[in-house]
RNA sequence: GGUUCCGUAGCUCAGCUGGAUAGAGCAACAGCCUUCUAAGCUGUGGGUCCCAGGUUCGAAUCCUGGCGGAAUCACCA
């Protein structure tokens, strides 16, 4: 930040004079005073000790008032133990204030993106790397069962960090896999045409998805039936399962599919259509989209390819049985399989040929895979395999990878039936939204259609932000028993604060605020808005590490920490009616900036805030 | 067994590249609406930051070794 590289500068500067050493900017540290403390800022002098030779005290006093004569901003200083804390006068927190709130602060972002751009694109060119945009895949739904919270943490994440990656100045293109062939579709198929009677999602009135999971577990039970005799005479279950002849005839028509059966290819074709359209709806709810959706029937054929292409040139090697295998013994890997004996495709070789693709198209930086821990494994082999091939993106590929979300019981079963749906889940929360507004009594003033919106915003409000504030590496626990909070540390208390301060701006009315800009010299500032004010001066900086470490969360609590700010500020001082005029524009220009800070903050979570809840 | 990740208040989670007396929310209890929205604000209680060493002026944070939990080590995707 502007303030902290300018004092920083000069600190380096005073050792350079006193103590002819030179400092690195690692060494100095400036974080934000603690609240018990008088000041704004607060600079640890522990590094600085041996170099002057003075005890903690005296250095400090002795760069606070280096700092203090240097940095017109400066006003003053104390010194507690080993930290100097400065205080930054009125006029440069009012100068910041002005600054963001001034000219509508919607183009001055653009721009600010577009020179942080310009900039990113400065230092890769410097480093010698392509300027190419980041692909985030996120969402790779199988296309035989409809979504559930696992996949609502992996959509919110992916649409979140695809966000958060463009705020901070990069180029993004968000891309979906659908896993649409495999034995897991032909399942689904199998039961329809055995017990389907022709049924359609319109006939049965059920979301596309919704039916064609049915299916699935409809085969899935017939299956077991029919692994009951077989395990009875003797087999293992994974003996019954291979024998069951249903099994058998799955196996059957996914060969039938392989080589383009018609018959088999138009069920396929129906039933996955069925699947989108199901699938649409819930990502529309859910506020995700996609740039691009590639399509694993499309190709599964390329990764073949590329490896057939690598055992000629000798970088693979195959066995007896004609199997093909990459060595990755310089990376201590096992050998990893890539071809069958019959010549089929595996997992890893249809990524393989995903990434070529991707990259083709796309000429990506990097390529980030948002996908759950459990594939850890899968994507360190993946970019060793990439790397043996000498794929030029074998350095681009970064795994993006998220703890799972667990019931109080454990993980999430389809067999235990405990599967949470993403729809129901999102009813629930709307409904739960609209219940809790009418109880406060809200809404006598809305619209029907301004009640459904808002109950929408603050229903999916909660849950993204219930999802999306906690580190995404780490494992989340969700009790279906309890509702997820609207007080607190949640989302709608986020919203509430940005109604609140809306409607204290529509009271203003925009003239006030226009003219308030200019009109707040002689006010002090206390020490609730120094808080806030200090909070909101970091959200450049917390965009930016946020975008780095691709975490939201980091954003939430960000967030959560303006809107508590804000609240408390609020509840202690008025702004409309404060007698002091420059005192009362202060505020109103503060308010301001704090909803627009909440609004953008929010938006990069893909949460909508309402003007009125 | 190997590898990776996690372990912070009763519960759910923060804690930035090591920095001050480890913070929120929920739950419990006690207060605050004739004043800009009480989905708010204030207060009380609640901690062996899993354990033991090490590095450092300074460790919840870094290193090593344990313990506990999760994932993974497929010719499933």
């Amino acid at each position: 930040m502007q303030i902290e590289q300018k004092i920083a500068h000069k600190v380096a500067e005073v050792i350079q004079e006193l103590a002819d050493q030179e400092v690195n900017r690692q060494q100095i540290v400036l974080q934000k005073t603690r609240r018990e403390f008088d000041g704004d800022l607060t600079l640890v002098v522990f590094p600085f000790v041996k170099m002057l030779r003075k005890s903690p005290e005296e250095t400090a006093k002795t760069l606070g008032n280096a700092i203090l004569e240097r940095v017109d901003e400066v006003t003053d200083f104390q010194v507690v133990k080993g930290f100097l804390n400065l205080s930054l006068s009125d006029a440069f927190w009012k100068g910041f204030l002005a600054a963001q709130v001034q000219g509508g602060e919607e183009d001055e972002r653009k721009e600010g993106r577009e020179e942080e751009k310009r900039r990113g694109d400065d230092e890769s060119r410097q480093q010698g790397k392509s300027t190419g945009p980041v692909v985030v895949e996120y969402s790779s739904p199988n296309t035989n069962k409809p979504l559930h919270l696992g996949h609502i943490r992996n959509n919110l994440l992916g649409y979140s960090v695809a966000t958060l990656l463009e705020a901070s100045g990069r180029e993004v293109v968000k891309v979906n896999l659908v896993n649409d062939r495999g034995i897991h579709i032909c399942k689904s198929m199998l039961a329809w045409m055995k017990y389907g009677n022709g049924e359609t999602p319109e006939a049965a009135g059920k979301k596309g998805d919704k039916l064609v999971g049915d299916y699935y577990v409809k085969f899935e039970s017939a299956l077991r039936e029919e692994m009951k005799p077989l395990i009875d005479a003797g087999a293992n279950a994974d003996e019954a399962r291979r024998k069951a002849p249903l099994m058998q005839e799955a196996q059957e028509l996914l060969r039938r599919w392989e080589s383009r059966d018609p018959e088999v290819m138009k069920i396929w074709r129906m039933m996955n259509e069925w699947v989108y359209a199901g699938f649409d709806e819930t990502y529309q709810r859910m506020g995700v989209d996609f740039d691009k959706i590639y399509y694993e029937s499309d190709t599964y054929l390329l990764g073949r390819d590329i490896v057939r292409k690598a055992l000629e040139e000798g970088i693979l090697h195959q066995k007896e049985d004609g199997s093909v295998w990459a060595s990755l013994d310089e990376y201590k890997l096992d050998e990893k399989l890539l071809l069958r004996a019959d010549g089929t495709s595996v997992y890893m070789t249809q990524d393989i040929g995903t990434a070529e693709l991707r990259y083709n198209d796309y000429h990506p930086e990097k390529m980030v895979y948002v996908v759950g821990n459990e594939q850890n494994h899968h994507f360190k082999v993946l970019q060793k395999v990439s790397e043996k091939l000498g794929k030029p993106y074998a350095g681009a590929i970064h795994h993006l990878s998220y703890g799972m979300v667990e019931l109080p019981d454990g993980r999430m079963k389809s067999r235990e039936g405990t599967v949470v749906d993403a729809d129901d889940l999102m009813d629930e929360m709307v409904a739960t939204a609209r219940k809790t507004t009418e109880e406060l009594g809200k809404t006598q003033d809305f619209s029907e259609t301004e009640k459904q919106h808002l109950y929408h915003i603050i229903g999916m409000g909660a849950l993204k932000y219930f999802i999306l504030k906690v580190d995404p590496k780490k494992n989340m626990l969700f009790n279906p028993e309890e509702s997820i909070d609207f007080n607190g540390n949640t989302g709608p208390f986020i919203q509430y604060t940005h109604a609140r301060i809306r409607s204290v701006l529509r009271k203003a009315g925009q003239k006030r605020l226009d003219a308030a800009l200019g009109e707040m010299e002689g006010a002090s500032i206390n020490d609730k808005e120094k808080l806030l004010l200090n909070s909101l001066y970091h959200y450049p900086a917390t965009l930016q590490e946020a975008a780095a470490e691709m975490s939201p969360a980091r954003i939430a609590n960000f967030v959560y920490d303006v809107a508590k700010a804000f609240n408390q500020f609020y509840h202690d001082h008025s702004i409309l009616n404060e007698e002091d005029h420059a005192v009362s524009n202060l505020r109103l220009c503060l308010a301001a900036h704090t909803a627009q800070v909440i609004r953008d903050g929010m938006a990069l979570l893909g949460i909508e805030v309402p003007e009125k809840m």
